[in-house]
DNA sequence: TATCATTGTGAGCGACAATTCATAATATGA
DNA sequence: TCATATTATGAATTGTCGCTCACAATGATA
């Protein structure tokens, strides 16, 4: 049994590098131009070797993009329950994903091109995962806004909406930060964004 | 002359017929799963045809995106300049966007798949162009914003921002219609989001 | 109708890369 | 150490289209 266990280990290293160097390789030239020969020598290994680690091309990139994913979620639930004042949450929430996104430039590259979204069969499956995971997220947020509202600092509206624009703003300000290749850092923005998602901009008199 | 005019409307018309049916099936299968065989055979014509209207598969398919990008993008600033206070210009560029939305839903799921955006050299140049036009049009809302704060509606603040946010919102809505088949319209969430916009989250007492 | 020009055709070429599998290397255990 | 089980190898197989081009069809001109 303690023999088995080395094994699983081993496997698990050698599963763990081959993912590593996939997400290099595939942020750097796309889901269809990178080739699996190509991420097998990067991580030492040979083509056929991948084989028995993942059952192919479409189930490696899921594979990678889900569990990066979900750590990153992790993360960011983690971040956001540290704090107890739903304003500081909220300022949290923003944060941290920017956090990630300046981390991990490359990977959100890839995100953007949206790549390897069109799979077929065995690949939509995993799209689905993908999917549901992003609704998770959002439900995760909604329930911030509802504390929010029952704590009396959000006025009383459609939680979910409120969700959305805040995800909104924030994927927004992202996108912009990834396009143009600011000297300045996205964080610099999170102040910004978490006041204008709480006071809007119009003005008092509006309306 | 005459001759050459008809001439050259005929073969715009065929090449609209190919653009028409090209948007199908991509927004169908996707770019990579889309064969140019495909394409022709629904726009009545053989394979080697195509190559007389566009250069190839890539050439192709950035034309369409581009052109059919082109044409929204006009839809919204005709309707936005058809307006003159600045509160209902920000409705009408909600409502414009949503509206193409609902009426492309095809197309905007090939849009949210992002796909084609890795592209080897000559793609590359119309993704730039792409890029362009949707700075461009961040631009055009941005100047919405300033003319806001110069009639004194909107917060002083940085009109860049706000673009950024407004925008985000929208298409943060936008995927989560997508995402969510429903049977509700999507305009309906108009002045939701131009609320949401305009005044925030926040209870006054905030801060 | 004969001649030339333009445009359409689609079988087949060529390149590419995912996947497989017979074989080699290595580890296990008695 | 030898037999056996496990794992790694990478050349060969395989299938897939994008694209070309020699030829056909169509249309224009005289």
């Amino acid at each position: 049994m303690e023999k088995s266990k080395r094994k699983e280990m081993e496997f698990q290293v050698r599963r763990t590098e081959i993912l590593s160097q996939a997400e290099k390789i595939f942020a750097a030239k796309g889901f269809h131009n990178a080739t699996m020969a190509e991420i097998a020598s990067a991580s030492g290994f040979a083509t056929g070797t991948l084989y028995q680690f993942f059952e192919g091309k479409e189930n490696l990139y899921n594979i990678m993009v889900s569990e990066k994913l979900d750590r990153m979620y992790l993360e960011i639930r983690e971040s956001v329950n540290s704090q107890e004042r739903i304003v500081d949450k909220i300022e949290k929430l923003v944060e941290s994903h920017f956090h990630f996104v300046e981390n991990n430039v490359d990977f959100c590259d890839l995100l953007i091109r949206g790549e390897g979204l069109t799979l077929s069969d065995k690949g939509t499956i995993l799209r689905d995962k993908q999917i549901a995971d992003y609704f998770n997220h959002i439900g995760f947020v909604e329930s911030i806004m509802r504390f929010g509202m029952e704590t009396r600092t959000l006025k009383s509206g459609d939680p979910r909406m409120m969700a959305y624009t805040l995800l909104g703003i924030i994927r927004s300000f992202f996108y912009y930060w990834m396009l143009t290749n600011q000297e300045t850092p996205l964080s610099d923005k999170v102040g910004c964004v978490s006041d204008i998602f709480l006071k809007g901009v119009g003005l008092e008199s509006t309306e």
